[in-house]
DNA sequence: CAGAACATTAACCGATCGGTAAATCTTAGA
DNA sequence: TCTAAGATTTACCGATCGGTTAATGTTCTG
């Protein structure tokens, strides 16, 4: 199999695990939905969580781009692109596939803190509160580390209640919050 | 089976249920945790899911019971009692049996929105939004409902974090975001 | 064109899935 | 004490679970 054969596999069982969810979805499924026999795909991953643990590294990669870039599209100064944050998770829960975050899922599903796939979602949860710090320092806000958590607390709360209502005004309630926090924050 | 025996099943389900998840723990190892023969079960609970629902409404009850006694114990007017919401969080996050929020868990293993677990697990943030609501009307805030939603997002993203990265000083972040948030729904 | 190397398929493995039927045990009333 | 009713257990159902084996294509080299 290539390379890019691979990353199609990878793909595709990434979309699968997000709409189906981990445990529910079965490598019989999982083969003829990725179009790959159930052998092929064994042959590169040893077992079922090493493919999903596949699919989280590149969902960690598409997601954390897609934010950055979009964050840089909406606003220029730091202190906007914290807010920009908001605007950008608003967008997402608008689409239609929209179904929670991945992460929160996987995290769900292997609950305990010594697996491997909970501890790579506990790991992009991670990235992203190093980028929250570097905008809050950018911005000059005191404690930026503190404030970078409050504004994480505050997307994983809004993606976990648009999930479970529908996309509604958390987003906009998410971003007036983080708002009011920042303004707090500001020297 | 008494009403009784059949309470103790439900309370054994959900503890089954909450440390293993819902999709990893089959009615086999269900019937061997609980005490109660797959048949047993079979005769009270048509389904699965519906056993899974009886869990659901119990741990709502139990949690939201919980919740509003913790915060009257601590604290007696309702702007302290608002944030007190995140001082018995924190205590719930260090308790080690904590494993994040049925409801959550539930939401990630059941993603249709249509579907009546999902629903349970949405009516029952409903019903923390209206106390918080509650709150907020009696504390004299300004727009109650959106300062509820606010805390609410911070509650559920504290919540995931905990889970994900252990208690740490989540609930202590979350708690002055929440202080931050109230400060400036104030009159 | 022969044959080695690799990729793919289909069939199969024991275990477990959610759910059920029949047999066994317990208990209560006559 | 006999028996009928109800609860419980055992054994089983077809389907699917994660994972493997053996056979079949396919492709590249000599």
């Amino acid at each position: 199999m290539s390379a890019s054969k691979r990353d199609e596999l990878v793909q595709n069982a990434l979309k699968a695990f997000y709409d189906g969810g981990f445990h529910a979805i079965g490598m019989d499924r999982l083969a003829k939905e990725t179009g790959v026999s159930k052998t092929a795909i064994y042959k590169h991953f040893r077992t079922k969580d090493d493919l999903i643990l596949a699919t989280l590294r590149l969902r960690d990669e598409q997601f954390r781009n897609w934010l950055v870039r979009r964050v840089e599209a909406l606003a220029d100064d730091p202190r906007t692109q914290l807010l920009a944050i908001f605007t950008a998770l608003g967008e997402w829960f608008d689409e239609p596939q929209f179904k929670s975050c991945m992460f929160i899922k996987a995290s769900s599903e292997y609950q305990d803190r010594s697996d491997p796939i909970h501890q790579t979602a506990a790991e992009h949860k991670n990235l992203l509160l190093k980028y929250f710090t570097q905008l809050a320092g950018k911005a000059g806000l005191s404690r930026p580390q503190d404030v970078a958590q409050q504004l994480l607390v505050l997307k994983e709360g809004a993606i976990v209640l648009a999930h479970l209502h529908g996309p509604g005004d958390v987003a906009k309630n998410a971003h007036a919050a983080a708002k009011t926090i920042i303004q707090a924050a500001n020297d």
